[in-house]
DNA sequence: ACATAATGTATACTATACTTAACATAAAGT
DNA sequence: ACTTTATGTTAAGTATAGTATACATTATGT
């Protein structure tokens, strides 16, 4: 089970859904459905959410019951 | 552009195409494609392969012309 | 020389990420 | 009251991740 903290970075960037699309590259209900954790997002789609955000992908995605790292 | 040490890691820990995916749960051509650089993981996938080699997903997949962090 | 294990590669198939379009709701501003 | 912006959600479609099967090649061991 995949786990994120997508919804809680975004607000603290102040982004909308759609705002953060147009800058990783994707349709506001993709983030909504990563937000939703509908689906496991590309590693490609990962990467760019996370330098948006300025954090390391393992801060921003986590396997459930992984506290390694 | 996404890049990728897979197969440099799996060398290193001495693993065939075939065992590493068996221990993240796919098949061995994926493995191949992957470091191939035929396509793009999803992240839980890179996530297990991370976990795998004892490293941060952003250690083990970056993309082109991205040096931050 | 033969067997076995590992890899490369190709094709067809299935599963799922992601898009497009649409409609509904709620909040904020005029 | 009306408009605009943001979000939730759904359904149908497209693109691509990942599987299954198969065959060829290379390296290693006997």
């Amino acid at each position: 089970m995949l786990h994120n903290r997508v919804k809680e970075l975004r607000a603290r960037f102040g982004f909308s859904q759609g705002e953060l699309g147009e800058r990783v590259g994707v349709t506001r209900q993709t983030i909504g459905f990563i937000e939703k954790g509908d689906f496991s997002p590309s590693i490609t789609l990962a990467l760019k959410l996370a330098r948006e955000f300025e954090v390391k992908v393992d801060e921003l995605f986590w396997l459930e019951g992984d506290k390694s790292q």
